[in-house]
DNA sequence: GCTTTGCGTAAGCAAACGCTAACCTATCGG
DNA sequence: CCGATAGGTTAGCGTTTGCTTACGCAAAGC
């Protein structure tokens, strides 16, 4: 599946904080609205565009929901970024810091 | 300088569009413009809101305004694709590959 | 000087966005 | 069954966005 608009996907701060909780863990739509400001319907519009992004997957659980990043959608951003020289020195610094860390 | 919205500066296609020409060379808005089908004002609101996202820079040399991308922009952007666990596997095959070519 | 060129800015408008309230279906527990 | 719960969907709203047209101003060119 191709992500349409993944870079949309991130102009807003809520959808960019959903992405981070679901990285760590599964989350279900009413845990994942108890973190933001608005409401429950709100949340769920928010994951319908991460979804048409192809950047949050999802599982049904009974009456629940379970929401979790999709990694592979991520990768366009990744890929877009690598065009620019930038990306090669905090690459490359950013990776030395991560492997001192193991 | 810190980039107040470089997220949201991205949701453009036209603004994407500008960023990767202007990471290849220096340009004027006028030159900028036509490799666009939106008029030099629509582009000069774009380089505005590429400019309070901290992605670009400019230069005046006489009456003609030359604009780069600042890559030092990009990188909030990179920062925080690195929570992903998939940025650190992207970034290893690319390194990879990087290194394979020397 | 006067005209042209390069660029920014302002006004106005249609479309898209983010939100809430209200409603719907599906599932669980008694 | 029946009521409560999980979550998607819709209508309507204010706000923001992206665009054009029109204007203003500084730098060249004549």
């Amino acid at each position: 599946m191709i992500a349409p608009n993944a870079y949309g996907a991130l102009a807003d701060p809520t959808r960019r904080e959903i992405l981070h909780l679901l990285g760590s863990e599964e989350m279900s739509v009413s845990a994942l609205a108890a973190h933001f400001p608005v409401t429950r319907p709100a949340v769920s519009q928010h994951l319908g565009v991460l979804r048409e992004a192809g950047l949050v997957d999802n599982r049904k659980k009974g009456r629940t929901r379970y929401y979790k990043t999709r990694q592979e959608g991520l990768t366009e951003l990744i890929d877009w970024l690598a065009y620019f020289d930038v990306f090669w020195d905090r690459k490359l610094n950013a990776l030395e810091r991560y492997l001192d860390k193991r």
